[in-house]
DNA sequence: CTGAAAGCGCTTACAG
DNA sequence: CTGAAAGCGCTTACAG
């Protein structure tokens, strides 16, 4: 696609009258271990320099078997959250001399499985994946074949795989048992599809703490919004919660964006927050600081996650030798703010 | 790095008692075009699938000199306009085969020239940039050598390359004509450094805005914040302005962040908008609809700036030959919420 | 101290 | 209808 041709190891050979084993050598940093004379190294350096030459990586990929490239797959790059992840796996990436492709599965297991494919196709040396959790099989044959990866956000339970979470089930406790603290009693949860274990613990957490309160848990209050049509679904659901009785007096969300939409449209029922109706939610954006009122929620630490995620990765592709697994399950807080 | 070996060509060759030749015309569907009869086509076809064949694309780019991967280079991918284009230009990319590899400047050059040469020597087949605009010299070298890219959101007006960027001038000239019209006559600018050319083309609508309407423009209105510390600076700069004499009556953000940190500083100093000031801002959230009051911006077409890119991109791709240069700007245009 | 040669896994012009 | 061979730009074990 270049016009102007590269130059190549060859060029440099030439032009220096070395072999190409010998401009490898020095060029990798070699020079001094291959006992290369002083003059010999600085000859090829400067000429290195004149013509302005730059390794082709492609090749020194596929002959040193190694590509110095990551993967991340994410539901979607456009959260914030898993862009924030994004954006420090690509600074520990590049101080260790790698760069990194991501892609999007739209939490679409297919999508993920084809973006896995892709990536190994391209010889990627290892992946962090935030799963769509329905793709259990594939994501076990990677585990099987000892390809390094990390989960991210969430794991599969059955699957013994390194991975970084949350704490979902005590802090989804710590949450509605702060709002049972404040005093309200009917409180409904606004969750989407099931099937994200995440989920699933986000409910047991309510259901624990609700229960300790000697409170029963109400399935009409909790509702399910599907995560292909979120907007529209948060609404009715919210719609239906309007209906209940005996009548809600707090929403608890389990997303940021499902307290996002779920906010938007209570107040174009203008339901007061919280004199009506208390709201809080698992997840974060630094946005809802300033909403009136301020939404207490849970943030995610984005970048610790992306921190350990990157660590884990590079540990297993520095000493591939090492066979520990890693599981983190971050800690996170409520943020109490004005919602309830 | 996997365990497990790969199967390669050469294993489908030698299952199939075929050449390497052979196996590869089949499976890149060249069977056909290159007469191969419809048996051989099948068992290779089967062993292939049997074996669970899967490509080096490491090897197929090395030798056919394309990487079918394309990067992105933006200032912060956490940033949800960026990461939007991210999205789509993934989205773009996967219908055309290609992956994306993407990275953040900071807004800061070096990194920016660090990127674009580490993506060269990875081969990648074009990039999208938007760049930091410190870095005219790299930019212009890409261009004479005639390197596929395009620009997004920021150009250099004295390079001559394909761009897709928005009508800073005249949406910022009717974004201060609209306040002036509601009546506002002290109309603070809150902009950041000013060697971004974008934000030079905002400034002057804002100026025209002004003189059109009699106004003089006073340069102690227009505070510049620091790109690189901007909550800090943008506190500062509000401050600065509060205490102006005569008072100003509404703030223009030439950017959303800047409207995020005034809006939120504007907050803690109590000052009630529009009713004390108004703001309005370029550039737009999700989340200011939201905001009490509901902030009036300009919202940027992120996912036509992606396709378009996309498009510009693959095209250069797809037909080398074509000499032409695409430059776009979209127009975007005021949406009037109730922050003014 | 340095080099010839094989190899990484593909593609493709050329030959028959 | 199919194959032998050169080549893409590197690395590296081996030899001297």
């Amino acid at each position: 696609m270049q016009s102007i041709k590269r130059v190549s190891l060859k060029d440099i050979a030439t032009e220096t009258q070395l072999s190409k084993t010998t401009v490898s050598f020095i060029l990798n940093g070699k020079g001094e271990e291959n006992n290369i004379s002083r003059e010999t190294i600085e000859k090829v350096l400067e000429v290195a320099k004149r013509l302005n030459y730059r390794p082709n990586y492609l090749a020194k990929s596929l002959s040193s078997g190694k590509s110095n490239t990551i993967g991340l797959i994410v539901p979607r790059i456009t959260d914030t959250y898993f862009a924030q992840i994004a954006s420090v796996m690509e600074m520990v990436a590049e101080t260790k001399g790698y760069t990194v492709v991501y892609g999007s599965t739209e939490e679409q297991p297919e999508k993920e499985q084809n973006l896995i494919d892709t990536f190994l196709d391209k010889q990627v040396d290892g992946l962090v994946i935030a799963s769509s959790l329905k793709n259990e099989e594939n994501i076990r044959a990677l585990r099987d074949r000892r390809y390094p990866f990390v989960l991210i956000d969430r794991y599969y339970s059955s699957i013994s795989t390194n991975y970084v979470v949350v704490t979902n089930e005590q802090s989804s406790y710590n949450m509605v048992k702060m709002l049972l603290t404040k005093g309200y009693r009917n409180v409904a949860m606004v969750t989407v599809s099931s099937y994200l274990n995440l989920m699933v613990d986000r409910y047991e957490g309510y259901k624990r703490a609700l229960l300790e309160e000697g409170i029963a848990v109400n399935d009409r209050l909790i509702k399910e919004v599907d995560l292909y049509n979120m907007e529209n679904s948060t609404r009715c659901v919210i719609d239906e919660l309007l209906l209940a009785k005996p009548r809600i007096d707090a929403i608890y969300f389990t997303t940021h964006d499902l307290a996002f939409w779920g906010f938007k449209h209570l107040r174009t029922r203008c339901i007061a927050i919280p004199e009506n109706i208390a709201i809080c939610c698992f997840g974060d954006s630094p946005y809802f600081e300033l909403f009136t009122p301020p939404i207490t929620a849970i943030p995610m630490p984005a970048k610790q996650i992306g921190q350990e995620a990157a660590r884990i990765l590079f540990n297993l592709l520095e000493q591939p030798a090492v066979n520990s697994i890693e599981q983190y399950v971050l800690p996170v807080e409520v943020t109490e703010r004005k919602s309830c």
